[in-house]
DNA sequence: TCCGTTACGTA
DNA sequence: CGTACGTAACGGAC
């Protein structure tokens, strides 16, 4: 057994398992700590559904304050069956975002992670319900990375960050001689690898009259990156295992040093529980993932190639070959005559450019009637396309069919989830169902979708408890209509309106979204005051409450800490937030009904579902029922459209709203 | 290789 | 005083 000691504010001891002797030790320790912190390291990457061929799992970790064990899961037997065991026999776990280690165990090890889930903290959720803002909103983050030097040490955080890529660079630096690189008379550069030529001397290439032979070597790990080196480092690196063992230290440090920290608000409302709760939903979405239809998907990369690749050409005419370069294309506006003036719309300051750069975003290209802007309008559009939706879902593809998405079912500051990978949910077009065509139900089954109507505005009005606004949801009048007589605009501007007071906009953002002059939007605005004055008083109200304590909570206790000086950001926070909050209620409550097995994923105020064809209506029906949120002094109804088998598909129906 | 900036897609 | 995200490309810095 290897035995490495450092310091983390005091002593700290890494019992490294090399033979199978060894666990008997480890099973001592798993008996005398029932509370353990967990982790794995794997092969790198977080495409854990290609385990085993593609994918694997290297080390187990486990510790408490002090002690760490790190187990070799990679050589299998026996020290996968004392994982197993230690993880059945521990009362109670903690690792930091576990949802990763167990879809690893479970895929690598066939671990059933649901008696898991039971007893396991999960170290970014609690850090999320201390503190939910990321390290670039003024916050601590929620990575270990981040939250170790804040709560733990800072140096260590800072040393451990840093010791992978040192590792990385340590193993590059490890060469062998592989062959001789000779040149020949026309100075060209031959190679000749042992492998190649077994017992090749530099003799036998001076007699075939070549010259500067040189040995020629090359890295015994082939090239190691921050990203390869996972799967790279030998199993016995003392730096590598020095790194392992810290994890789970760290999972088991964080959880007592978190908990007293959430709010007592939080606590009392069971926000702890209710966040795992979810998180094994996301987590079962996650494994399940979304069947990709594969040849409408390949179809579309290639016409979009195409496509991307005319009008490139076309853009190349005028001297733009990255149509991405916003250098490039001032350069060739200019040279076919358009003026920048100092009226032109330029990009947001920054700490580069004070002032701001010149803007070559679609509205400026729009602007300019040439076939230079249209050209760089359609290529961007379709290299768009095909990278970030089409290509992501094709190449992230598993043995199945099917990909899978990564879900964070607690991420934004309101703790709206993210969807990230191979389907950037939140991101694909709505319009219609091009994009989304790539995602299709089960064989026999077709999408449904079930969304929230009008959620955010439903809402606004519950908790401001404006009664006009609550009157006209309740005799289902036009809310936008209704803001938009009130200054005689477009109903448009009505409802860009009602979006943009709710989230704490102003009139200049209402001029710059709807194209309008400030005044005529001012007039807007002050309609909106008139019409739904109990939205306004509760901004206010919201906006106090953040200046005086430095945070709101939110109905379900959620503490959301609001930056001084963005205390408009409050009424938000606060409809975001609690409209988060509604949609994981139902899903839990779904859940409870039996209908995770039918969904596939969760897009802030819509739920879609793969439901067997001839079930569809009437599993749509009782979805839609019991998604129906009327608690807390709040009604939101839910709709449920079935389409056919993809997703895009129920964009396209006759009589959906999309 | 990393990171800031810009652009663009969504609720 | 719109806010909340994710992804990709570019270009400069290391």
């Amino acid at each position: 057994m290897k035995v490495i000691r450092s310091n983390v504010r005091g002593p700290v001891t890494i019992n490294v398992v090399e033979t199978e002797r060894d666990l008997l030790s480890f099973r001592q320790f798993v008996v005398d700590n029932p509370h353990m912190g967990f982790d794995t390291e794997t092969t790198g990457g977080f495409n854990w559904w290609d385990a085993p061929d593609n994918y694997g799992c290297r080390l187990a970790q486990f510790g408490n304050h002090d002690t760490a064990w790190v187990l070799p899961v990679e050589l299998g037997g026996p020290y996968v069956k004392a994982m197993k065991w230690a993880l059945k026999t521990a009362k109670r776990l903690s690792a930091q975002n576990r949802g990763f280690d167990l879809h690893v165990i479970e895929e690598c090890f066939g671990v059933d992670p649901y008696p898991l889930v039971q007893k396991m903290w999960d170290t970014k959720i609690l850090a999320h319900l201390v503190d939910s803002r990321g390290r670039d909103q003024g916050g601590i983050g929620l990575k270990l990375e981040e939250l170790v030097p804040h709560y733990i040490d800072a140096d260590m955080g800072a040393k451990v960050k840093k010791s992978m890529t040192e590792i990385a660079q340590s193993l590059n630096a490890v060469k062998e001689v592989v062959g001789f690189k000779a040149r020949n008379k026309d100075k060209e550069t031959l190679e000749f690898r042992f492998s190649d030529h077994p017992g090749l001397t530099k003799e036998d290439l001076k007699a075939q009259g070549l010259s500067y032979i040189r040995e020629w070597k090359e890295g015994i790990y082939g090239k190691v990156t921050k990203d390869t080196v996972w799967g790279k480092v030998p199993l016995d690196h003392e730096g590598y295992l020095l790194y392992a063992g810290m994890d789970p230290i760290f999972a088991f440090r964080l959880v007592n040093i978190l908990f007293p920290l959430i709010s007592r608000k939080s606590l009392a409302r069971g926000l702890i529980g209710w966040e795992h709760q979810i998180n094994w939903i996301t987590y079962q979405l996650e494994r399940t993932g979304y069947l990709v239809d594969e040849e409408y998907t390949r179809l579309r990369i290639g016409e979009l190639k195409l496509e991307e690749d005319k009008w490139k050409a076309v853009a190349a005419k005028w001297g733009v070959d990255l149509i991405g370069s916003s250098d490039q294309i001032i350069k060739a506006l200019e040279a076919i005559g358009h003026k920048f003036t100092k009226d032109s719309k330029r990009t947001k300051p920054s700490k580069e450019h004070p002032q701001g750069q010149l803007s070559t975003d679609d509205s400026v290209l729009q602007s300019i009637d040439h076939p230079l802007t249209e050209a760089i309008i359609k290529a961007k559009s379709a290299q768009k396309k095909r990278k970030t939706w089409f290509e992501a879902a094709y190449n992230n593809r598993d043995r199945n069919g099917r990909v899978h998405a990564s879900i964070n079912a607690l991420q934004a500051r309101t703790a709206r989830m993210s969807i990230t990978g191979a389907i950037a949910a939140q991101t694909l077009p709505s319009g219609s169902g091009y994009v989304r065509h790539c995602f299709v139900a089960e064989p026999g089954h077709v999408t449904a979708c079930i969304d929230f109507a009008n959620q955010e505005l439903r809402v606004a009005a519950a908790l401001s408890g404006d009664r006009r606004m609550l009157a006209a949801f309740a005799k289902g009048e036009d809310l936008h209509q209704l803001t938009a007589d009130a200054a005689g605009v477009p109903r448009k501007i009505g409802k860009m309106c009602n979006f943009l007071v709710a989230y704490g906009g102003g009139a200049k953002a209402l001029a710059d979204q709807a194209g309008i002059p400030l005044a005529e939007a001012k007039a807007v605005v002050d309609g909106f005051n008139r019409t739904y004055p109990g939205v306004a008083a509760y901004a206010k109200k919201r906006a106090a409450e953040a200046k005086q304590h430095g945070c709101i909570y939110t109905i379900t206790g959620r503490r959301l800490i609001v930056d001084l000086g963005h205390e408009y950001a409050a009424i938000n926070f606060a409809i975001q937030s609690a409209s988060r909050d509604i949609t994981v209620s139902t899903a839990l409550d779904l859940d409870k009904a039996g209908f995770t097995q039918w969904m596939r994923l969760i897009v802030h105020d819509e739920i879609v579902f793969s439901f067997p064809k001839e079930r569809a209506e009437e599993l749509t029906a009782q979805a839609s029922k019991i998604m129906e949120f009327n608690k807390m002094g709040i009604f939101v109804p839910a709709e449920g459209e079935i389409g056919e088998q993809s997703w895009g598909s129920v964009l396209e129906l006759e009589e959906s709203k999309h």
